[in-house]
DNA sequence: ACGAGGTCCTGCGAGC
DNA sequence: TGCTCGCAGGACCTCG
């Protein structure tokens, strides 16, 4: 589920909660969303720790300990939350990881399909895992030379690269959706026939639109909710997605739908976008 | 290097 | 009403 703009509310929901906290222990119902790290080794590594920061890097969540980082990779129902008083049934259910703080509440990674994924990293394995993945979009130091520069290195889809999180972080389906509409472009193209402008363009609205998600606090269709559980608003403003077979907010043509890019929903307008 | 297709997992809505 | 089927915001893998 969640993209970029999903990830970063719930980090800046929860970062004034968990900084400066301890776990004083934890609890893991569902191994398989485990990487490289067993439980017994991630329990032992939680139950003490102190929690530095809370931090967002491209769609994954990042809590900093004082003894290495614990990577939350959301996957499509994953959300993290702090709960102040005792579990509901529903929230017991899907609660997958449960870190008990120090001032007795409880932070806790729900994910309904276990798609997610933790990985549990030490300093080095941090660089490297950080260095695989691409520029963050709203980093003012990725220009759109850059950009274009690594887009245009594949002759895929323009829609499947701008989703390839070593090329770019943070753009998922939704977001990719977007972005194409709003800068005129065929999510089909291939990467590498596209110049610069159009480029220059592309890194333009993927900025707007994921700034204004973020202003919105996310996009919300089913599983996700803020990091203090309320819905996204940003599905109010979505020009494209989920909008197959209606009319274009632009010029009223007919909204086409796909999924041969990638096998992913993929929404657009054959007029608007070319 | 690329596209196609499958895998992980559960819930929900559509359609019969 | 109750069932099956297809689909869902992600990431990773193999095969040809």
């Amino acid at each position: 589920m969640p993209e970029l703009p999903e990830v970063e509310t719930i980090v800046r929901d929860l970062r004034p909660e968990l900084a400066g906290r301890a776990i004083v222990k934890a609890q893991l119902t569902h191994d398989d969303v485990l990487r490289g790290v067993s439980r017994r080794r991630l329990l032992a590594a939680l139950a003490g720790a102190r929690i530095l920061r809370l931090a967002r890097r491209a769609k994954h969540a990042v809590l900093e300990l004082d003894r290495g980082r614990l990577v939350i990779q959301p996957g499509m129902s994953g959300s993290l939350l702090v709960h102040g008083r005792a579990l509901t049934p529903e929230q017991e259910r899907y609660a997958v990881l449960r870190a008990e703080l120090d001032d007795g509440r409880i932070l806790v990674y729900r994910d309904v399909r276990r798609l997610g994924t933790l990985l549990l990293l030490d300093a080095k394995g941090w660089t490297d895992y950080d260095a695989a993945l691409g520029p963050e979009p709203l980093d003012p130091g990725l220009t759109p030379e850059i950009f274009a520069e690594r887009m245009a290195r594949s002759r895929s889809a323009v829609k499947k690269v701008l989703m390839d999180q070593r090329v770019i972080v943070g753009v998922g389906n939704i977001y990719a959706n977007e972005a194409l509409f709003a800068a005129g472009i065929d999510p089909s193209r291939a990467a590498d026939r596209i110049d610069a402008a159009g480029y220059h363009r592309l890194l333009a609205e993927v900025r707007r639109i994921l700034q204004a998600a973020i202003d919105s606090k996310g996009t919300t269709f089913r599983d996700y909710r803020t990091g203090t559980g309320e819905p996204g608003g940003f599905q109010l403003e979505l020009m494209v997605y989920g909008r197959e077979g209606e009319p274009c907010r632009v010029c009223g043509t007919r909204l086409a739908g796909t999924h041969l890019i990638d096998a992913r929903a993929t929404v657009f307008c054959h007029r608007c976008q070319r």
